[in-house]
Formats: C-alpha cells, sequence, structure tokens
DNA sequence: TAACGTCAGGTTTTT
DNA sequence: CCTGACGTTA
C-alpha cells in the first residue's frame, strides 16, 4: 500500500504527537475518554503504513481481551478504508459487502493476523507454547508444552489440601484462600518460596508459606499445570535464565505498546522490560534504533492493587525508560487530557472526586461536549427502594427518548450480591437485561467435570482432572482402587495416567475393578488418538458419549439434572462458537481461549440490554447512562478498605472510573439501610459524596445537602487487621513416603527379587525392577522395561531374574 | 458406598 | 444467603 499521512487528520494535536511517536521510549498520560485506544491503533497504523514496519514486529499488549479484539478490529477498520479508497475511491462502508468482506480478509491475513496484539496472559501462552520445554525452575522442575491452565478455584483447592491434609495444619491460622493469595503475590513480585518466607522474617508464619508455596509449585509441575500467576512469571524467568532466547524475543519485538500501564505488576514489568532492553541494566547502553516503547495509562484509573498492580510503576516510567527531564522539558511524556466522552458536568463531578487523591500526576479532564442535564442523587429507604427507583427511571427514560433502548443504561456496583435487588426489579417489569461477571458458569460442577475430561485427554498428567472424572459418572471405580492406583504412582513418581493407561500394571493392582479402569483409560485414549486430526467439537461429542456422562444425566430425569444437561449444551455452544470464529480449532487452544476469557469478552455492546456489572468490570466502556448504587459507607468505600488513607484513595478511584463510564447522564444512589450479609443495618452516605460538589448535584434525600460532621468517620482507624498469630501450632509435617520407601527398599521381599535386579519378560523383553510395592496382602513389582514402566504381580508374571545388584 | 440432612462459617474487586 | 463439611441412614 501507499504512504498514507491524511488518516491522521482525525487526530488532536496530542493525540498527533503521540501517534507520530516512532522510536525510543514514550509514555501517553491518557485521561479517561481521551481517546487512547484511537491513539494506539493510528499508532500501529502509522508504523506498519507509514515506517514500513513489519507487523509481526509490533508487540501490543492490552490488559483484556476485549481491549486486544477492538484494537483489532479498529486496525482492520483503518487499513481496510484506506484501501477501499485506493481501489475503488470509496470509503469502506459504501461498498457491497461482498467487496467489504474481501477487502477485510484480506487486511486481516496481512495486517492483523501477523501482528501480536494480546493480554499479557495470551502473549505469554503464546511465548511458553514455544519455549515452556526449555524452562527448568529452582527444583529442576519442567513442563511439557501440552500444559493445563487453571482456573482460581482449582488452585485454592489444591493450597486447601496442602494446608489441611498434607501439613495438618489448622485452617483457621492459615486461611487457604488468604494462604493462596500470598502465594500469589509472590510470584507477582517474582519471588521463591525462601523469598516469601524471608518477607516475613522467616518467622512461623512466613516458613508454612513458603513450604505450602513450595508444595503447590511442585503439585503444578507434577500435573503440567500453570496457574496464572505463572503464565507471567515463566516467561520472565526463561528470559532472565537463557540469554539467546532473551536475544530471539528481544529482536522479534521492535516496538512495544503497553495499555492500561498503570495496571501492570512487577512480573508484567519486567517482561516489558527485558523485551525492551534486552537485559541491559545501563540506560545508556540501551539501543532505541529502529525501536520502541509506547505505553499508554492512567493513574487515576488504578483499580487492581489488590492484585499486586503497581501504578507506581507508571509514576516512575520518565525515570526507568525516559529522559526524566521536567514535564515542560521532557520528550517522553505526552498527556491526553481533552475528554470526548461525557458532558461537562460529569466531567467536574469527576475531577472534584479525584483531586482528594494525593498519589497522582496532576491532570485535569477537558470538556469538549457542553453542560448536561442534572446529576441526580436519589436517596433510598432500603434496597428494594433503591432498585425500583433506578429501574422506573429506566423505564421513564425509554419513555420519554425513543432513541434510548435498554442497551443505553449501565447500573454498576462496588460487590456482586448487589445486583440481586436491581435484578429482581427488572425481572418483575419485564425489562430487558444482562448481568456481566458474578455468575459462575464455569464453576458448575457439570462443566467442571466436562471441561476436566477434556483436559484430561489433552494433558493426561492432569491428575487432579483425572480424579475429578474417573468414577463420575458412577462406573465402579472406588476408593479403594482410586487410591492403591495412586499409591503405585506416588512409589513410581510418575503421574497417575502412566499407570492407568498400562493395562498390565493396571490388572496387577486394581483386582476387581480392573476392567473397569481399562475400559475408562480406553475411552480416553481414543480421543487422544483423535487430537491431532479432529476438531474440538468432534472430540467433545465422542466423550460426552463415550464416557456415558450425557446418558447418565438423562438416566437421572430429575430437574436438576436437565438443567445440568442445558449447561452441557451450552458448554457445546461455547465450543461451535470457538469452532467458527478461530482458525486454529484444536482442542488445546480451546482449552487455553476459555481459561484465558472472561464473561466480559463476550459483551456485546449493541444488545438491547441494559448491563449490570461491577466498577471493575465497567472500567474501559461507555454508557449513555449510568446508575451508580449503593454509595455507603462500607460497599464504596469497601469496608475492608477503610484501614489506610492507600487503598481509600483505590477505592475513590474505583468510584471515579464508575463516573467517567458516562456520556450523558449519571444518576447516583443509596440507600438508609440495607440487607448485607445476613443482617440489615442502617448505612452512612459515602465519604465521597462529601467531595461532591452541592451545586452539580440534585437530590430527593437530606443526607447530601446536610454538611454532616465530615471529620469523624474518616479518622476511625478500624484496626481490624486480618494478619493471623503465628504461634501455637504443634502440628509438624510427617513426609510419609520417604518413611515408607526406606522400609521396603531395606526389606527384602518376596522371593528373590530386589530393585535393581535385571528381569526378563516374557513378552516385554528385559527390564530392570525399579521399586517393591508390599501391602499386607500383596506384592508388586515395579519394572523398567526399554518401552515404558510396568507393574506386575512377581507370583503371575511371567518373569524371570537375569542377574541381582 | 451413596445419598441425604444438618450445621456452621464466610462472603471485594479478576486476567 | 450460599457453600462446603460432616454425620447419619439405607
Amino acid at each position: 500500500m501507499k504512504q498514507n499521512h491524511e488518516f491522521l487528520s482525525h487526530l488532536n494535536p496530542s493525540q498527533n504527537l503521540a501517534v507520530k511517536h516512532f522510536c525510543g521510549p514514550m509514555l501517553v498520560v491518557a485521561g479517561a475518554g481521551s481517546g487512547k485506544t484511537r491513539a494506539l491503533t493510528y499508532r500501529i497504523a502509522h508504523l506498519i503504513l507509514n515506517h514500513q514496519v513489519n507487523p509481526e514486529n509490533i508487540l501490543a499488549v492490552t490488559f483484556t481481551n476485549k481491549a486486544a479484539r477492538e484494537m483489532k478490529e479498529r486496525i482492520e477498520h483503518i487499513f481496510a478504508n484506506l484501501m477501499a479508497q485506493e481501489k475503488y475511491s470509496k470509503p469502506l462502508d459504501l461498498l457491497p459487502e461482498s467487496d467489504q468482506k474481501q477487502l477485510l480478509s484480506r487486511v486481516y491475513k496481512t495486517i492483523t493476523k501477523p501482528l501480536w496484539i494480546g493480554t499479557f496472559h495470551r502473549i505469554c501462552v503464546r511465548i511458553l507454547r514455544y519455549d515452556i520445554d526449555k524452562y527448568q525452575d529452582e527444583k529442576k522442575r519442567v513442563w511439557k508444552k501440552n500444559f493445563s491452565i487453571i482456573d482460581e478455584s482449582d488452585a485454592q483447592s489444591i493450597v486447601k489440601n496442602i494446608v489441611t491434609k498434607k501439613l495438618n495444619l489448622d485452617d483457621k491460622k492459615f486461611e487457604p484462600r488468604s494462604v493462596r493469595y500470598q502465594i500469589s503475590n509472590a510470584k507477582n513480585k517474582g519471588l521463591y518460596p525462601q523469598q516469601l518466607a524471608a518477607e516475613n522474617n522467616n518467622n512461623y508464619k512466613g516458613r508454612i508459606l513458603a513450604e505450602v508455596y513450595e508444595e503447590y509449585q511442585a503439585q503444578l509441575a507434577a500435573n503440567n499445570c500453570l496457574d496464572f500467576d505463572d503464565l507471567i512469571l515463566i516467561p520472565v524467568r526463561l528470559l532472565q535464565e537463557n540469554e539467546s532466547l532473551l536475544s530471539y524475543w528481544h529482536s522479534q519485538f521492535h516496538h512495544i505498546l503497553v495499555d492500561e500501564y498503570q495496571d501492570t505488576n512487577y512480573t508484567q514489568y519486567q517482561l516489558i522490560r527485558l523485551l525492551s532492553t534486552n537485559g541491559e541494566n545501563q540506560k545508556e547502553l540501551w539501543n532505541w534504533q529502529n525501536r520502541s516503547l509506547f505505553v499508554v495509562g492512567d493513574a487515576d484509573q488504578s483499580i487492581y492493587s489488590f492484585r499486586m498492580a503497581d501504578f507506581t510503576i507508571l509514576l516512575n516510567f520518565q525515570q526507568d525508560f525516559g529522559d526524566n527531564l521536567p514535564y515542560e522539558d521532557t520528550r517522553t511524556i505526552i498527556k491526553l487530557e481533552e475528554n470526548y466522552r461525557s458532558r461537562e458536568n460529569i466531567l467536574a463531578l469527576a475531577n472534584n472526586l479525584i483531586k482528594n487523591n494525593i498519589q497522582r500526576i496532576e491532570k485535569v479532564l477537558k470538556p469538549t461536549k457542553t453542560w448536561g442535564e442534572e446529576i441526580y442523587w436519589y436517596q433510598g429507604e432500603n434496597e428494594e427502594d433503591e432498585a425500583r427507583f433506578i429501574v422506573n427511571k429506566i423505564q421513564q427514560l425509554m419513555r420519554e427518548n425513543p432513541e434510548l433502548d435498554e442497551g443505553s443504561f449501565a447500573v454498576l456496583y462496588r460487590i456482586n450480591t448487589q445486583s440481586r435487588p436491581i435484578e429482581d426489579e427488572l425481572i418483575k417489569t419485564n425489562t430487558l437485561y444482562k448481568i456481566v461477571g458474578g455468575l459462575k458458569f464455569y464453576d458448575r460442577k457439570e462443566i467442571k467435570d466436562a471441561l476436566a475430561y477434556l483436559r484430561v485427554i489433552v494433558n493426561p498428567d492432569d491428575t487432579v482432572s483425572l480424579l475429578r472424572i474417573i468414577n463420575t459418572p458412577r462406573r465402579g471405580i472406588g476408593k479403594t482402587t482410586i487410591n492403591s492406583l495412586l499409591e503405585a504412582a506416588r512409589e513410581l513418581n510418575m503421574p497417575l495416567w502412566e499407570i492407568i493407561k498400562d493395562e498390565t500394571s493396571v490388572n496387577t493392582i486394581a483386582g476387581r475393578a480392573a476392567k473397569k479402569v481399562n475400559k475408562f483409560a480406553q475411552i480416553i485414549q481414543e480421543c487422544q488418538e483423535k487430537l491431532e486430526t479432529a476438531s474440538a467439537v468432534d472430540i467433545f461429542h465422542q466423550i460426552m458419549d463415550s464416557s456415558n456422562y450425557i446418558e447418565d444425566l438423562q438416566k437421572q430425569g430429575t430437574d436438576e439434572a436437565e438443567n445440568r444437561l442445558e449447561n452441557i449444551n451450552e458448554l457445546l455452544n461455547t465450543i461451535v462458537l470457538f469452532h467458527e470464529n478461530n482458525e486454529e480449532n484444536s482442542l488445546e487452544e480451546y482449552l487455553i481461549s476459555i481459561s484465558l476469557n472472561s464473561d466480559l469478552d463476550n459483551l456485546n455492546e449493541n444488545e438491547k440490554a441494559v448491563s449490570l456489572m461491577t466498577l471493575h468490570s465497567a472500567k474501559g466502556l461507555e454508557f449513555k447512562i449510568v446508575f451508580m448504587v449503593g454509595l455507603e459507607q462500607g460497599i464504596l468505600p469497601h469496608y475492608r478498605s477503610l484501614k489506610d488513607d492507600f487503598t481509600i484513595e483505590e477505592e475513590r478511584r474505583l468510584c471515579y472510573v464508575g463516573i467517567t463510564r458516562a456520556q450523558e447522564r449519571l444518576f447516583l444512589s443509596h440507600a438508609k439501610e440495607r440487607f448485607l450479609w445476613g443482617s440489615r443495618d442502617i448505612t452512612q452516605p459515602s465519604q465521597f459524596a462529601k467531595e461532591f460538589p452541592e451545586d452539580l448535584i440534585t437530590t430527593n434525600g437530606n443526607s447530601f445537602t446536610k454538611k454532616t460532621r465530615s471529620k469523624d468517620t474518616q479518622t476511625q482507624n478500624t484496626n481490624v487487621q486480618v494478619q493471623q498469630t503465628s504461634n501455637g501450632s504443634k502440628s509438624r509435617p510427617v513426609i510419609n513416603e520417604t518413611i515408607s520407601k526406606r522400609n521396603i527398599n531395606q526389606t527384602n521381599l518376596s522371593q528373590d527379587f530386589a530393585v535393581g535386579d535385571r528381569i526378563l519378560h516374557k513378552s516385554f523383553g528385559e527390564g530392570e525392577i525399579t521399586h517393591i510395592f508390599k501391602s499386607n496382602k500383596k506384592t508388586h513389582i515395579a519394572i523398567k522395561f526399554s518401552t515404558g514402566q510396568k507393574i506386575v504381580d512377581p507370583k503371575l508374571a511371567p518373569i524371570e531374574k537375569i542377574s541381582s545388584t
């Protein structure tokens, strides 16, 4: 295509400066609604079109899949439009549909497909799919390319199991939830278990945390699984430890763009830094020739510090990468302050709120739209009254304004449980609505079961999933059978599947259930054989059928079973959809995709439905009319954030994010009393309400106009510390395996066999005895043949000893 | 061995 | 309010 600068004429001066930035570092401080996506997409187009940058050398990292998709689409349109002009001298949307499609698909092939656009997690998975086999962790653990990704609830149950079963600890003192959280935080900071202990001064609690972390990691490795944090952390370590890989990926990405830079955590920052600088620490030695690092963010919209996002990374960009000159002289910062989204009064409210934060880059949103209709503060009697007000108002506005439909409205809240009364009211009045997030489709039993089947097919080392389905539906593989299989697996230090898939071993160990175990192994293997050739849809059909999962539910005939079947069907729909939208439609890719996709990604803005979601989910979105509900002390700000200024500031940013979602109108509300967490309580209006200038707001209540004693609620320092005291637990871990192993090895058991003996098997050939199992009833031996490991019964197996050690 | 009932405990935000 | 853990029963 020809060079073209004309399309840049849609930009304001600051945007233009940002887009035309070519090499070196650049921070774009982009306020809400200031057109940062436009700056990003135009810049990418400009790099490709006018600087002849190869799309595959551009890396653009976003925070959500939705943002990534949006960027791709917008880039696609920029190019398709330019091509339409060049080829037909017409804008794209005036062309016949077939021509449009053809142009778009050409752009897809040549531009957007080779571009690296995605979330940190998505990009990292891609890197890991190439290189994870070159990684070895500090304990020499390795992962394979068919790894599976576990979700948060899986992670928590693993931790819980370690705390209560393996280490025999009191789960009151070591709440699995909190332990998991701390492990996650440690990983996000790039810490190893010992470093986590050190961070806790190596006290009892710290040592236990480290121990759980260590065991957790061992189990993930044993199952060939990764959690979300690993997806970032492992690439970082890989790049730190492997110079040639680092230089490979460094030279892959010439131009790196990061969206929502304020949301990056330490490991994500390290990843970006490594890729940009090739691991060179001295700033003077960085080579920016034909390279750039372009980050866009807004410290005022940093709302993920609970997930270790650290907006000081953004605040430090100037020292880190930039020219470190004061703002008047710097050539590495551009501010986008013009707001194209909201009415002037809405922006005034937002500005007045956020200026109360100390930690920020000074920035004022400047309106391009005029003053709008009043911002209304509704004081409800209780949460039902609040809900009624909202829904009535929605109905009324739709009646009065035919250009509005349900899709014009969003109801935003701090916590998911707040959706309930509003949902009830919407149902009562037959108003179309959708809830984003909160509902946990993938947490349902039947969905977890179905996915466990798929995971085992792809990654049979995933013992957690394997155990989940081995007897679901009931196929007569009981606890005793499973335990003896597990015991053997543990003894041989191999995944359970390795035992299960081997008929001989199963026949030896499982006794009467052997036939059933073999049958089970067979249905899994039949699917595995098709992995290369069949699509995810085909394999799903086959396994749901051959496992009798569907049939079992159908037989039950209850309403609940009926419901489960529906959900399975819905899952099938997601697979079909995936199949339609992706060229790469293997089962592996499907599993990765659902692990990394969220509810938010399915949000269709054009759908005619009121959107209900949390303030967190709303970031990056905009609506004509926004209701922010439950502005009460304890909800917004959340009671767990009342403890210090830092967290209060984050709550204030959350409130700011909510306000700045609104284009035309904003409604704020609170209820005088609310049923929450099992009891009905009197509430206080949010402290943030006192920061709203009165003249910007109209209200039905008195809570607002009365300037209540503003100090006393703020200075109360609730000393509710979540930390556990770290003393008193007497339990110490007993490592049973090593003890029993030692016993076995010392006792010279059964007949003449001993570990290390070489034997000859009638059908498997020569092998070496690696283990001897002895239970009170039976003795088994494990033999390593050239074809693999097998467990046999020495009394029955056709073996003879060749030599002993 | 499974299914059922009772009880207590824990409820922020999510890639 | 929901979930999960645990004990009882068939």
